[in-house]
DNA sequence: TCTGGGGTCCTAGGACCC
DNA sequence: TCTGGGGTCCTAGGACCC
């Protein structure tokens, strides 16, 4: 999806539609607080990006609302995750539609398996059609890329943003590749990046020439991977999302705090938070974590296992608070709390244990 | 540059087992 | 008392993604 919070927002509120719009998460209406989750493709093109402070922004793009004579205006709206959600979920059941190999990653972007179409031609036209119903049904404009491999695409839809279609045909793959920065391969962030520019590549061509040998040597089984998207020859298969492997909760303090009951109590809520989801499904986990940020910005995590998977909030609360023990002194910006190791409750568990007995 | 919330995968070391 | 080879599970941290 293109621009996707905003988006959402001017499905509700049309008047956004044209304008620059800013979606900022921690921003309350009124306020210069928080930073910029999404900007419309108008915002962006005043200077305004992902990320940058709210304040930042308004001194480029002042608030409409506040501020309706200004000549560089435009609309700040908070982010409203559960709406994008909805949006999403009706989103994914249209893509649904179109293939029965879909895998949806994140809350605005899907892989679809389209090998039965058999010429490049209805490829085309199959593509045309998925974005203009999401247009016309839904209301929200998407970027499409289309390759033989998923990182292709994946590259392919992000080119030429927002409302494009890409086809990238295998026989022109290292053409398509060959001078795009190496920041356009997903799995390579800022660390690899920074890595990569300093053995002197900067580009997926010049990466693509780089031994093998070296890249698995630098950077193990990912330094393989690499190499593959590298040369264009990702295997990896569009297929359906397995089972969660991990639920978390966490929260970012309003303040620093060193204080240990402050601390306990947020540990207590996200505890009491993440128990909440799981007594409507009929998960269990056998491990839990909690994850304390310490300023500036060091993470540190705490882990431990129970020895038979449960539900049970109190054992969840009290692994949580038995982790925090150890950081009774350590100032916190953020704490969280996550399960994982998850199966699925076996209603012949009574059974087998009275088998056991 | 500063740092929101929810995830995944990988690595490396340690404990433990046969 | 010293310690092979092969394996599993657990934990802490890091990198990355939307």
């Amino acid at each position: 999806m293109d621009c996707f919070f905003v988006s959402c927002e001017r499905i509700r509120e049309p008047k956004l539609i044209g304008n620059p719009v800013i979606v900022g998460m921690g921003y309350v209406p009124g306020l210069s607080r928080g930073a910029v989750a999404t900007a419309s493709y108008e915002a962006r093109a005043m200077g305004v990006k992902s990320a940058m402070t709210i304040s930042k922004s308004i001194s480029l793009i002042s608030d409409k609302d506040i501020d309706p004579s200004s000549e560089k205006s435009g609309y700040y709206r908070p982010v409203d995750i559960q709406f994008y959600k909805e949006i999403s979920g009706s989103f994914r059941s249209l893509l649904d539609e179109f293939s029965d190999t879909t895998r949806h990653i994140g809350i605005d972007e899907s892989y679809l398996d389209v090998t039965k179409e058999t010429n490049w031609e209805s490829v085309l036209n199959f593509s045309q059609n998925i974005k203009e119903t999401i247009e016309k049904t839904i209301g929200l404009p998407s970027s499409i890329g289309v390759s033989s491999s998923m990182c292709v695409s994946k590259i392919a839809s992000a080119i030429n943003k927002p409302s494009a279609l890409v086809i990238v045909k295998p026989q022109n793959t290292k053409k398509f590749l060959q001078n795009l920065p190496i920041e356009r391969l997903p799995g390579i962030g800022p660390v690899t990046s920074k890595s990569l520019h300093s053995m002197g590549i900067n580009t997926i061509g010049e990466l693509s020439k780089t031994p093998i040998s070296e890249l698995k040597y630098r950077y193990g089984s990912k330094g393989l991977d690499l190499a593959n998207m590298a040369n264009g020859n990702d295997r990896k298969k569009v297929f359906s999302m397995g089972p969660r492997k991990s639920i978390s909760r966490e929260s970012s303090l309003a303040k620093i705090t060193i204080n240990y009951d402050e601390k306990k109590e947020i540990i207590e809520k996200l505890s009491l938070d993440l128990g909440s989801r799981l007594a409507y499904s009929n998960t269990l986990f056998r491990t839990v974590s909690i994850k304390l940020i310490e300023p500036p910005y060091k993470i540190h995590t705490r882990t431990i296992s129970v020895p038979n998977a449960t539900n049970d909030v109190d054992v969840l609360k009290s692994s949580a608070i038995y982790l925090l023990n150890e950081f009774q002194e350590t100032p916190a910006r953020k704490l969280g709390v996550r399960i994982s190791n998850l199966s699925l409750q076996d209603v012949n568990q009574t059974k087998l244990e009275n088998w056991d007995v």
